[in-house]
DNA sequence: CAGTACCTCCTCTGATGAAG
DNA sequence: CTTCATCAGAGGAGGTACTG
């Protein structure tokens, strides 16, 4: 692989790349940035070209960053970054103010760094006071005016107040080699009281008939998921926490589908513009238009 | 300076092979 | 059988060089 003599890199490219490692998947990033899957290899063979570095590991159903795709990815961000910054600045009114965000704990550690940094790029004058809990606690306090938009979970069925933003099927997930699902009565490890995860899971399994203790209660995905880890229990989580360290259970164990949740935005009628921009950006990011 | 021909690049469709 | 990345060939858009 032979570096091209070009000194420039086209955003367009990174941009693509950056998807793919969002992604994992050509085809699925093709359809992100508006491309076939066959431009956007296209794409990438000229970027790995013009950097003389393969970027991907090309594996049968997905692919992966290489060393060299990691240390280019952390580049290609900045320079998107100060694209958008620059673009921002003279393209939009600098929008000021504050806004008031409540959100999921789980929430918060797995979407919320992406959403705060793109819109800390277009947005700089804009403070986001953020508030992480449960969405018990963030209806009430959102109730009392404390909070200017909040996102809550909801069971698919659940007629909760908002507008759906994400929706995604819930899973039985153990430990890779663990044996808790095997066990009788099988150790739950749960959300708490209030939460629609809880209410599907325990239907689910009433339904099949199938014994359980709650063995432990987080009000956090992290707390369910450090039972799982230690293989003290089985836990009801949104299929995107999979990850190679878990085992899916399926009917296969005896545990049937359970449904899914819903990420729902409830905001404030009267909010001002710099809180409005802020919602308009949180559905883009789960790419829904209002 | 405008029009034309040629070239390059990009994207598309459709096909192919690999793998689950 | 399905999904996915990649390839080949065709067509369109835009840039460049040439000509009158």
């Amino acid at each position: 692989m032979q570096p091209q003599q070009n000194n420039l890199l086209e955003t367009d490219l990174l941009k693509t790349f950056v998807t793919i490692s969002e992604t994992g998947n050509f085809t699925v990033a093709a359809k992100r940035v508006f491309r076939t899957p066959s431009a956007v290899s296209m794409q990438i063979r000229r970027l790995e070209d013009q950097l003389g570095r393969a970027l991907f590991v090309r594996h049968p159903r997905h692919v992966t960053l290489t060393a060299d795709g990691e240390a280019f990815l952390v580049h290609a961000k900045d320079i998107l970054r100060i694209n958008d910054e620059a673009l921002s600045r003279f393209r939009v009114p600098q929008l000021e103010g504050r806004v008031r965000f409540g959100a999921p704990d789980d929430f918060g550690v797995r979407y919320l760094p992406a959403i705060l940094s793109r819109f800390a790029a277009t947005h700089p004058l804009v403070e986001v006071e953020v508030f992480l809990s449960t969405s018990v606690i963030l209806a009430r306090r959102f109730e009392a005016a404390e909070i200017d938009m909040i996102l809550t979970v909801s069971a698919q069925s659940d007629p909760a107040p908002g507008q759906v933003i994400h929706s995604e099927p819930l899973v039985w997930v153990g430990a890779r080699d663990g044996m808790a699902f095997s066990r009788t009565p099988v150790p739950l490890a749960l959300s708490s009281h209030g939460c629609p995860w809880r209410a599907a899971a325990l239907a689910a399994l009433d339904k099949a008939s199938r014994r359980y203790r709650i063995a432990y209660t987080s009000e956090a995905a992290a707390g369910q998921l450090a039972a799982v880890m230690a293989d003290l229990a089985i836990a009801p989580l949104p299929v995107s926490l999979v990850d190679e360290q878990h085992r899916r259970l399926t009917e296969k164990e005896g545990f049937g589908a359970i449904g899914s949740y819903q990420l729902r935005l409830q905001k404030n009628p009267d909010i001002g513009s710099a809180a409005q921009a802020f919602a308009d950006h949180v559905r883009e990011s789960f790419g829904r238009q209002e």
